[in-house]
DNA sequence: TTGAAAGCGATACCAT
DNA sequence: ATGGTATCGCTTTCAA
């Protein structure tokens, strides 16, 4: 069943049986009627979508390319909302949504790449050669969560979010008996070393800040910590490659571990925090009295946690929304950076 | 930069270029290699994926068709699951996957539908023309939660697991002093009858059990109660259409409303349950002691909650594995039944 | 091993 | 308002 051989049984030609499903006023109503039936009746259900790409170009199809894996991304709470923000900005316009995974990529999967009309990053992807690739396209970016020289950004407020966690957390337990202290806190940070293994950032080279959320995070941590007086030295930020339970539980335990004990833990995600909690609570510790936990985030288990979360909110849901809208209409938009805004819940409530 | 201007730039055949990037065999390692580094050089990345697909009919894409809006699907922690297992089979296979809204579809959504090589339906399209259409394409399909004639399913034991759920909850509310109690337990249902409002389903017709999971349950619930010996009295049983909180917390109001208030709650997601137990909670009700709560699907969320949820396990996540198995080589699998697991919690611990 | 050419299914320009 | 036809970028058969 092809458009062609519509037209051949209806005896009208392949341009009237086109028009008749893209462009309802180049032919009467009549036509348009008995065609539209004809095709019902011999099960012809519309154009074929990849000849009617090749030859406009165009494909209806936004592109949400994720920093790794579809499998990784679909664990993680924070890209979950954001997706279903796009989601839901993208349902309203009738447009659909590819979602492709940014590790190494095979040739097969660089046609994929041919695909959408535009395209939404969903943080730097981890194969880099997938943006000059992107680029060369010419179609419309929106870089989410990071930057990319003469395209659009959405970004999120990470310094001042961070900034509020770490003045709270400083201003409770920063100081002991009215003198500093230098040991009091510890961070639990995500990907701010170029290595997979977990360990304090005492010595290393630091992701810079254009490129690392997470450096953006500590740096407001540290900026904290100065204002107050306080220090956060280098060997209690603990660096992990991963949000995933298991370097969280490995992570929180390693900080734990730190003589004296930190009295207080920055975690740099709530999966992260999450996790810290429950290894305090299997070391019998109490939280917030033994040690305070701060998230990153504010997903939704971390209310549901017990006790509740303090935490660093970000808006995913509003910045999957509008990444949508900017990637459909580039020209109106600019370069945006969404608020955060530190929560104060259970885990951090000390006097 | 086409495969063509990229032929006549090296000046070799198209033919050669495309067989460098698809069949390294069938030209020297020489030209290959030439051929492939001046690509690279000039820019071009590889083949157009909407002319390859045209040509070959195919394109390396899986469609996963959800019953609704793709917004909907990104709330719901089991489609999460479900599309996470998908994904990670993918991955590894190095196939992409294409998420499709199943709601009303215009003719630009209807070309979606020719894009994948292949379809998992997640649920029954709401849109039910889709069905019709994706058979005609004569393309594999594997239908997930329910069943198309002469195309493999993938189903989970829903009796089986709302059984017993069902003996547990009767077993221990459903009989007062040794006499039989026909009102200790009310059922929180999902999509039982083909409605939006909530109501009993007290003289209305429901869906039949080949289309409705929901329904399946329920007579799960209903034999474990006739065989002890109880009744299931349909004015006890609500419909809700969604699984949202609000749902949830709308019928769990009006379950607890009737008179006898019920002993026992069971639910048809845990989604519902959860709902109910802030419902119990806001009311001054102790769970399980003033009503028990039972749930369905075991979500994350299932055991973190205070109480911790009694629900039935089902594996979403090894669903989406294997659907995606099954999908990727239909001829080698057949119609598959997951096994579901009543797990005891807090939420309805009596003794 | 390489090249020429047909054709995948649709769109849109240009005639009529 | 309708029809004829070149063309989108690529794959693949067949011949050289």
């Amino acid at each position: 069943m092809t458009l062609k051989s519509i037209a051949q049984r209806l005896d009208v030609s392949t341009a009237s049986v086109s028009n008749a499903f893209n462009r309802p006023d180049q032919l009467s109503a009549d036509l348009r009627a008995r065609i539209l039936k004809e095709c019902a009746r011999l099960g012809y259900h519309g154009p074929n979508h990849a000849a009617r790409s090749l030859r406009t170009g165009k494909s209806g199809i936004v592109g949400v390319m994720l920093a790794d894996s579809l499998a990784y991304n679909f664990k993680d709470p924070c890209a979950i909302e954001f997706m279903r923000g796009v989601a839901e900005s993208l349902d309203n316009q009738r447009v659909n949504l590819l979602l492709m995974p940014g590790g190494e990529s095979s040739f097969d999967q660089q046609a994929l790449e041919t695909i959408p009309d535009c395209f939404i990053l969903y943080g730097p992807p981890n194969d880099r050669s997938v943006l000059g690739r992107l680029q060369s396209q010419h179609k419309p970016i929106v870089a989410v969560d990071f930057t990319i020289p003469n395209h659009l950004s959405l970004n999120i407020d990470n310094y001042q979010g961070a900034y509020e966690a770490a003045h709270h957390v400083f201003s409770k337990v920063g100081t002991v008996d009215g003198t500093l202290d230098s040991t009091a806190v510890a961070v639990v940070g995500l990907r701010l070393l170029d290595q997979q293994a977990i360990s304090t950032i005492a010595g290393r080279t630091l992701f810079e800040a254009d490129v690392s959320i997470s450096r953006v995070r500590l740096d407001g941590f540290r900026a904290a910590a100065r204002d107050l007086g306080c220090a956060l030295p280098d060997s209690l930020v603990w660096h992990t490659h991963d949000s995933a339970w298991n370097d969280g539980v490995e992570a929180a335990e390693l900080a734990l571990q730190t003589q004296p004990r930190p009295r207080a833990l920055l975690c740099m995600s709530d999966q992260l925090a999450l996790a810290a909690l429950s290894v305090a609570r299997s070391q019998g510790l109490r939280v917030p009295e033994d040690v305070a936990i701060v998230g990153f985030d504010d997903i939704p288990a971390a209310q549901q946690s017990h006790p509740s979360l303090s935490t660093v909110y970000q808006p995913s849901l509003e910045k999957g929304r509008l990444a949508a809208r900017m990637v459909m209409a580039p020209d109106k938009h600019h370069n945006t950076v969404l608020p955060t805004k530190f929560i104060v819940r259970e885990s951090s409530a000390l006097k």
